[in-house]
DNA sequence: CTGAAAGCGCTTACAG
DNA sequence: CTGAAAGCGCTTACAG
C-alpha cells in the first residue's frame, strides 16, 4: 500500500523504467542528457501512470472555468453571475474568459485549461474543436455546455430550456390579444435556441390558422442593433405588423428605439414581445413583456453536472431543458387597427 | 548573494525571526502549536519579506483574483469584462468572485486567494478587512482597488477617474441648457466616487449662483430601485425640478420609469443626466446624456499596476484617476416651464 | 549518456 | 510551545 495516494513519484517511475530517478527527472523537465531510446521508455511509462508533481503542501482550490460568448452582454453577465453563486456554493472558484467571435476559444486558452486542472469546464453559447475536447477529457477535465453554438458535440451533456415551448408561448399571447399581422426577429440560424423559438412562432400561428409571411421574417444574432435595424425594417412597411416577438430582450429594447424614432407607440400601436426576461426587461419603458428564461437554475445544474460527471466518467449522454415561462407586463395590449 | 533569485525561502526567514524553520513552516500553513507571540512576530517579518513557495516544475498559468460588487449589474459586468480583456493580453486568467452586500469578501475567499496565489488582486467596489490585506501581502500577492468602498486604505493603490469633474460637467451642462431646479440622486456616501459626484454638482451649482436646495438632494444605492423612488419622490413635489442628475446611469433609468409613471416627458418636460455611460446608456429611451466613464483604461491600468508592482513592492502610494468626459445625448434639453 | 551522491526546501514526528 | 533531527521529493553537479 503507498503511503501517500497522491499518485507515483519519481521514484516509482524510474523503477518502472529501470533507469534512475535523475534520469525521470531529466525527462520530465525536458532537459538535455538523455538517449532519445531512454527518453521514449520513460515517456512511454508516464503515458500510463502519469506524473503529478508532489502535492504542494495547501492544497489550491479548485477551479471551475468558464468559456462564455460576449461576458458584459446583458446575457453573458447573468449567466455568469449564478455560475458564479453556484460554483461558489459548491466550493468551487470560477475562472471567466471570454470567446472570439466565432463562440470559439482564444488560441492558448485550452494550455491554460490544462495547466488549472480544473474539476470542469462550461461552455455558454460556445463550442470546442474536437481536438481540444479530446485534450480536455484526457486529463479528466469535465466538460458541460449551456445553450451550444454550432453543431453540437453529441458527446457533451448540455443544458437548455424549453425554447420551443418559450416561442409557442410568446406567439400564442399576441394572438390571444387579437394580433394577425406578427413580425419576427430571429437569432442565429446555427443555435438550437434560436432554431427552437422561430419553430414554437411557427406553430402558434399555424395553430390559429395564420399563414406565415415571410417577408415578416427578420435574421438577427441577438443583439440590439439588429433589432433597430430590423425593427425599422418591419415598422417602415406600408402594412406593418402589429406586434414583434422578439427573440432576445435586447432585441426588444431595439425595437423600442425603432418605434419611438418613427414615433410608434408601445403598446398602443405595437406590442413587443421580448426573450429572457433579463433585468434590463423590466428597467425598459414600458416594462417589457417577455419569456422567462431560468438561467439560475440553468447555471446550478452545469455546476452539479460537472460535479457528477467527475464521480462517473462514463455517464450517457444527457440533455437538460428546463421549463421556460411567459411574463406579462406593459408592453403588450390588444391591436388598435385590427380591432378584435 | 543568494543561489537563487527567488526570494527568501525558509531559513532566512527562520534566521530573521530567530526561531527554527519549522516554527516558520507551522507559521505559513496555519497550523496550530505556535505561541499568539511567536506567531505574530513571524508574521511581521513576513510582511517585509513576502514568501514565495519554491517554484513547482510544470508552471501553472498566472491568475489575477478579481473581487467584484455585483458582477450582474451593467456596471460590474462592463467593468469586469475589460478586465477580462486585459488580464488575458497580459497572459492572465481571471478568477471572479462576487463580493457580500457589504463589499467585503465572503469568508474563505482569502484563504482559497493563498491557495491560488495569483500575481494580484483588484477589488472593484469592494474593501478588504485590515488582517485580510496583510496576509494578502506577506504572500507577495498585489491588492489594486478601482473605485474605493470604505474608508480607503491609505497603502492599497487605486484607479478611479475624475468624479468631481464629471459630476460638475454634468451640473454645468443642465445650467447651461437653463436649468435651474436641478435634482440630484447621490450615492453611498461611503464611496469616494459618489461623494466626488456630489461635490462637482455643489460646485457648478455655486459657480452658477445657485443656492442648492436640500429637499432636492436624494440619497441612494446607485440601484434602479433608488432612481425610482427618489424619482417619483422628487417628480410628485409641487415645485418640481426641471431637471434631474442621476448620479449613476441606473439611478437615471430609474427616472425614466418615474417620469413615464406621472406622463412626464424626457426630455420636453424634464431633463435627465446619468452618469457611467454604460451600454445601457445608449439603450433608453430616449437615448441617455451622461458622463462617460473610462472603464476600460481604469481596467488596464489596474492590470498593469499589478504587474508593476509585482516587480517593485514598495512602491510609493498610488492614486490614479482617469478623465471623464460628458456624451450628450437625447435627455437633456431647454427647461420649458422656466423658460431662458 | 547514466546514475550515485550531495543538496535544496520544506514538512513532520517527537523529545524536551 | 519549541526546535533538532529525520525524511520526502525532487534537482543538480559530477565522476565514470
Amino acid at each position: 500500500m503507498p503511503s501517500k495516494p497522491r499518485g507515483p513519484r519519481l521514484a516509482d517511475i524510474a523503477k518502472l523504467a529501470n533507469v534512475s530517478e535523475s534520469t525521470v527527472s531529466k525527462v520530465l523537465n525536458g532537459r538535455t542528457g538523455v538517449s532519445a531510446g531512454t527518453r521514449a521508455r520513460v515517456e512511454a511509462y508516464l503515458q500510463d501512470t502519469p506524473h503529478q508533481p508532489r502535492a504542494t503542501k495547501r492544497p489550491t482550490a479548485p477551479l471551475l472555468d468558464v468559456l462564455c460568448y460576449e461576458i458584459d452582454s446583458p446575457f453573458g453577465s447573468e449567466v455568469v453571475a449564478h455560475i458564479e453563486q453556484a460554483a461558489r456554493q459548491d466550493g468551487l472558484g470560477m475562472v471567466l474568459t471570454g470567446s472570439n467571435a466565432d463562440n470559439l476559444p482564444h488560441p492558448g486558452w485550452v494550455g491554460d485549461v490544462l495547466s488549472r486542472q480544473p474539476v470542469g469546464v462550461v461552455l455558454i453559447a460556445c463550442r470546442l474543436l474536437e481536438a481540444d475536447r479530446k485534450m480536455l477529457r484526457s486529463r479528466n477535465i469535465q466538460i458541460v455546455v449551456i445553450d451550444p453554438a454550432g453543431t453540437p458535440a453529441p458527446d457533451i451533456p448540455s443544458i437548455g430550456s424549453a425554447d420551443w415551448n418559450g416561442g409557442y408561448l410568446a406567439t400564442r399571447h399576441l394572438i390571444d390579444l387579437g394580433h394577425r399581422r406578427i413580425g419576427i426577429i430571429t437569432g442565429p440560424p446555427d443555435m438550437m435556441a434560436s432554431t427552437a423559438r422561430f419553430s414554437g412562432f411557427r406553430a402558434a400561428l399555424d395553430r390559429a390558422g395564420i399563414a406565415i409571411e415571410p417577408e415578416l421574417v427578420r435574421p438577427g444574432q441577438f443583439h440590439h442593433a439588429d433589432g433597430l435595424a430590423e425593427g425599422l425594417a418591419l415598422l417602415s412597411r406600408p402594412d406593418r405588423p402589429t406586434a414583434i416577438f422578439a427573440s432576445s430582450d435586447l432585441y426588444a429594447l431595439g425595437v423600442y428605439e425603432a418605434a419611438r424614432t418613427l414615433g410608434i407607440g408601445i403598446p398602443d400601436e405595437l406590442s413587443v414581445v421580448g426573450y429572457d426576461d433579463l433585468r434590463i426587461a423590466q428597467w425598459a419603458g414600458p416594462p417589457l413583456t417577455t419569456v422567462h428564461v431560468p438561467l439560475a437554475g440553468m447555471a446550478q445544474h452545469a455546476v452539479h453536472l460537472i460535479r457528477r460527471l467527475g464521480g462517473e466518467p462514463e455517464l450517457a449522454f444527457t440533455r437538460i431543458d428546463i421549463d421556460t415561462s411567459l411574463v406579462v407586463r406593459s408592453s403588450t395590449t390588444v391591436p388598435t387597427k385590427v380591432s378584435n
